[in-house]
DNA sequence: TTCGCCATAAACATTC
DNA sequence: CGAATGTTTATGGCGA
């Protein structure tokens, strides 16, 4: 679902986090918009005074309602939680209720939430008390609200609150079962049906994202309880009405009585077209949000198409070597983009070393990004020696025309599907100048292949003779610097995120790249530095180098010298491309643990 | 400042 | 002959 939209709003702008700005646009284009319904500030008091009003009653239920989450995490069975596959441990902790001020908490509960909820209650002060509303026109029943607010939204606030309650036991056991929903979508789209059905179900829940969902739950008896929309539990379910009604008949006849079309009936539905426009907005919004903290992160926002493969021939790779993640328990890390060319993206032609200098890891990059380079006209944060040399050892032979290298290139990256002279140019260049590719003449022509060990020695002396500088280097880059239980959250939660898709491989492609895939341009270092540590044992370049000559399959020993993943057996599952014969051959070979 | 790496451009040669 | 392929040189940016 939202997955499968990701990827067209790649390269779309983050939207706007600021919850204080978007408060005031929103608020006053929305409503402006529509009628002047509620949009003036003609003596009455405005809206927006009004909504603050209401935010800082919001805020007062929010901060009660984090006292409990906070208290139920640091209970002992905070620990539980915390482990919780999808928990992602980012804002809960670190979000103390006494930290939290009436800026976050706008950010927390976006203007849309807040006013939807505000609506909400004009809506029932509007139900309760029709007198005061009477014949005026529904740009000014504002203010009638406004008078009435102290009361019900005491009440309202205690109802809040009890929900609040039972909603955070509910959320708890959630997350324990690892069943809360990470999509923000997808409470937003139930909440969107909910305001359909019951909008007194309020509720505040945590979804185990790192931002908090103002929801409106379905009642789940609606479905069942009647065949109108507006009848269940044995009451209109008209906004702020809630009268009895035995059955159907009679609830039929309560809302052509009560709810007929006349002034009042006709703000309220107003009022009601506002909330779900609101919410449409807000949905709209939260997705473009999720998006581009996907993006952000990294997390391959769209994986549609089964064509998305490449992770799996890395597998065959040479470099495929004991690459051991920075615990058995965390193989996460290249899910996070924590490398320095990350401020690459989208930069411009220029690209320089800072790839290769700094120890990206390419085939894991690629395999996290591939849809994003795929789709997004970004120039890959890889020098063309890397890219020529991945292309080539991606290959089934590990050798390709150069015509084969191009066509890679433009499948690969949408970046190299313009100015084909320019890099064309440069590829032939680079093939020509790097010792480490070799030129084989073929019996269809020539090919090219490469020369691992040659290719290994354009690494900086210094890069392979220090393991402590190296391992410096590293953790500065990030590779160590994250905490475990963090990198194994984020992981698990990507996983739960991508895993809609029964075609995607997206977590696994990632994981087992890390695990196989020895780091381009950096692998033989970075396999020296792990060798220190209790993981891979290390080989030298030559070892994993293939013969420079023309091979009709590829060689066992390096395919021997692979390494044992502990994801592998996810893609045994996963469905894969007829060209990942490498892998399909091997994976039988590899053991789980 | 120097050096190495890289991207880019371009001239030129060779092959298809 | 023209395009594709391959080689080489020059230039400039950038970081160490």
């Amino acid at each position: 679902m939202m997955v499968e939209s990701a990827s067209e709003t790649i390269r779309t702008t983050p939207s706007n986090q600021n919850g204080v700005s978007s408060l005031s646009s929103q608020s006053d284009g929305g409503g402006g918009r529509e009628g002047g319904s509620n949009g003036d500030t003609n003596g009455e008091i405005s809206p927006v005074d009004l909504l603050h009003l209401q935010q800082q009653q919001a805020l007062q239920a929010a901060r009660q309602f984090l006292l409990q989450q906070a208290s139920g995490l640091n209970s002992p069975g905070s620990n539980e939680v915390k482990q919780s596959p999808v928990q992602v441990p980012v804002s809960m902790a670190m979000m103390s209720p006494q930290m939290i001020t009436p800026q976050q908490m706008q950010q927390i509960l976006s203007p849309p939430q807040l006013q939807a909820l505000l609506q909400q209650q004009q809506a029932l002060m509007l139900q309760q008390n029709p007198k005061k509303v009477g014949n005026h026109c529904a740009n000014s029943y504002t203010i009638c609200v406004f008078q009435q607010l102290g009361s019900k939204q005491l009440a309202f606030q205690q109802q809040l609150i009890q929900m609040q309650q039972l909603q955070q036991q509910h959320i708890l056991n959630l997350q324990r079962q690892g069943l809360v929903p990470l999509q923000p979508t997808a409470a937003m789209q139930s909440l969107q049906q909910g305001m359909y059905t019951d909008t007194h179900a309020l509720m505040f829940t945590v979804a185990n994202t790192d931002f908090f969902l103002f929801c409106l739950f379905p009642d789940s008896h609606e479905e069942h309880a009647g065949s109108h929309p507006l009848y269940g539990h044995g009451e209109c379910k008209w906004p702020g009405c809630e009268a009895l009604c035995e059955d159907m008949g009679q609830f039929i006849k309560h809302l052509n009585n009560e709810h007929a079309l006349d002034d009042r009936s006709t703000a309220q539905c107003r009022v009601q077209m506002q909330v779900v426009q609101q919410l449409e907005i807000q949905l709209a919004k939260e997705s473009e949000r999720l998006q581009a903290m996907m993006t952000h992160l990294h997390m391959r926002p769209s994986e549609p198409k089964p064509f998305n493969q490449p992770v799996s021939t890395y597998e065959a790779y040479p470099e495929g070597l004991p690459h051991p993640p920075t615990s058995a328990a965390t193989p996460i890390t290249p899910l996070l983009h924590t490398h320095s060319h990350s401020h690459t993206h989208g930069v411009g032609p220029i690209r320089r070393r800072n790839s290769d200098k700094y120890c990206t890891p390419i085939a894991s990059e690629l395999a996290q990004n591939c849809e994003f380079y795929k789709n997004a006209d970004v120039r890959p944060p890889f020098t063309y020696a890397s890219l020529i040399r991945h292309a080539i050892l991606e290959s089934p032979d590990r050798q390709l025309t150069l015509n084969e290298i191009y066509n890679w290139f433009t499948r690969k990256f949408a970046y190299f599907r313009r100015n084909t002279a320019t890099w064309k140019n440069a590829v032939r260049h680079n093939l020509s100048l790097h010792k480490c590719f070799v030129r084989v003449e073929n019996v269809k022509g020539a090919v090219w292949t490469v020369d691992e060990v040659e290719y290994q020695k354009r690494r900086p002396p210094k890069m392979t003779g220090s393991p402590t500088l190296v391992k410096n280097m590293i953790s500065g880059l990030g590779f160590g610097s994250l905490n475990a239980s963090y990198q194994a959250a984020l992981a698990e939660s990507s996983l739960s995120l991508l895993n809609s898709s029964p075609l995607v491989t997206p977590p696994s492609a990632a994981s087992l790249n890390m695990l196989h895939v020895g780091h381009d341009d950096v692998s033989s270092t970075v396999e020296q530095v792990n060798s220190n540590g209790s993981c891979s044992p290390t080989l030298s370049p030559q070892q994993y180098s293939h013969p420079v000559h023309v091979k009709e399959e590829p060689t066992e020993v390096e395919e021997d010298s692979r390494p044992v993943s502990l994801l592998a057996g996810v893609t045994h599952s996963l469905p894969l491309p007829s060209d990942e014969r490498d892998l399909e051959e091997d994976l039988p070979t590899e053991e789980l643990e």
